[in-house]
DNA sequence: CAGTGGTCTAGACCACATG
DNA sequence: ATGTGGTCTAGACCACTGG
């Protein structure tokens, strides 16, 4: 940080009055429901840098170890995100997305404000992960396009899936995929005209390194893990998804048609 | 703990070798590791309590706070729960629950083994909650029953969930409900001999102090949340749920029909 | 009452990212 | 080289639970 670099004005205001010793609530918990208002009020932008642990902490008159409790929980409901040796920044408080049944994902983000993009993280080609094995009844020894994408809402990540596709129903993958990274394109390219959701599991986890870099969590967050499957008209089951979503940032919602 | 009160044998061998100091892998995360290894192994039964985190700590050669860090993340887990004043005990390692869509309620639980039973927590009346004004369509100023209901696998807590009903549609709920505690036989008993489901909407959260209570977690987990509609033939709309699940237990399942 | 988990302090060293 | 978050220690006091 710069030389003398001044306090936002929602943290003076803590500065003054830190916390009450003698309250019900733990110290921890206060600092935190501080943070939180300031954070959800928009006091703190998304995006915006906090100051350092060790400044927070003298503004509130406590020890790293106890305003760290406060952080860490306000990262759990995905608030923050702590980058080892740069900072912590306020991420967007938690819109709802009502990922529907039904009708195609696509759609599904139809309802959100912001403009919806899509980043391809990786395309590769590799054995297929035990839950595919059973989701796309192939063998083990098959081959599956492995492609792990990550969904943005104003370049804001909001949602990672991994697909597994069987190779042997798509040998143009890549080249047709490349055009405008459009899977039903893929699809459409080989024969599958239209394709319909055949079943989504949801359960709950914590991100791993990897996933939190993506989504911008830290690691071990807790999230959101869908298992989707699709199929063809035919009946043959054609793509496997895991997804995983920022726990609080997520409603999923499911219709009977 | 008694007089003497000898340490567990997985716990001895941890003793022996506590944690490889120079490791990558944080020390916390080593113990985590050990701890994990114990209880899904079997090594440490459901219900089970731990020796208490003074001897754990000395056990492992680290601080109370380095202990308490790896006990925290396996309490977000679902492993341990954390009794204050009692102790810390093994939970259940998580079952799948497959909460299936378009069947009734009460037959996702048909896949599940062991005995499932369900305990009636609380039943009142009063007002309705800012979800379910919306989800019932009735006024703020209608009156609603409260049905808390706790669902048990094997006399061990895996669902809860939070009823509310337009008190005006079900003027002998109490009496009826008294019979077997059975909703669907209010319904009958109320000229609803059927009813469907409407919606169901799943997102994340973390325990409030009653949840924690009743689900037997630790404060603060992480959990999932749904919301749930049914509706009669008639299309009014007659139930509004909200379940709270500990998140690694359940997997929810749905399907397009 | 003694033992438990919950909270808090005041230090310290480290790996990491940035300029 | 500096500042950041991540980890760890060695104490301490508290509120709660149970016998």
């Amino acid at each position: 940080m710069s030389e003398i670099d001044p306090l936002p004005t929602w943290l003076e205001h803590a500065s003054a009055n830190p916390y009450l010793p003698k309250s019900e609530r733990a110290i921890w918990l206060q600092i935190y429901d501080r943070l939180n208002s300031a954070l959800r009020d928009g006091a703190v932008n998304a995006g915006e840098r906090l100051p350092s642990e060790t400044v927070l902490a003298q503004c509130f008159g406590v020890t790293r170890v106890t305003l760290r409790r406060a952080l860490r929980h306000l990262q759990n409901e995905g608030l923050l995100e702590a980058r080892k040796g740069v900072g912590i920044f306020a991420r967007r408080p938690g819109m709802v997305y009502q990922v529907g049944t039904g009708k195609r994902f696509a759609e599904s983000f139809d309802s959100v404000e912001g403009r919806m993009t899509t980043r391809t993280v990786a395309l590769t080609k590799s054995r297929p992960s035990a839950d595919a094995i059973e989701a796309l009844a192939i063998p083990e020894t098959a081959e599956v396009i492995l492609l792990t994408r990550l969904h943005l809402q104003d370049s804001y990540p909001v949602y990672l899936a991994v697909k597994e596709l069987p190779a042997e129903l798509f040998p143009n993958f890549a080249e047709v995929y490349a055009l405008d990274h459009s899977i039903s394109a893929v699809f459409k390219a080989h024969g599958i005209p239209k394709f319909s959701w055949a079943e989504t599991r949801v359960s709950g986890g914590f991100a791993e390194a990897e996933e939190a870099d993506l989504l911008h969590l830290t690691p071990r967050t807790p999230v959101l893990r869908t298992l989707s499957f699709n199929h063809a008209p035919n009946g043959s089951r054609i793509e496997f998804t895991r997804g995983c979503w920022p726990l609080d940032q997520v409603q999923l919602r499911f219709l009977p048609r």
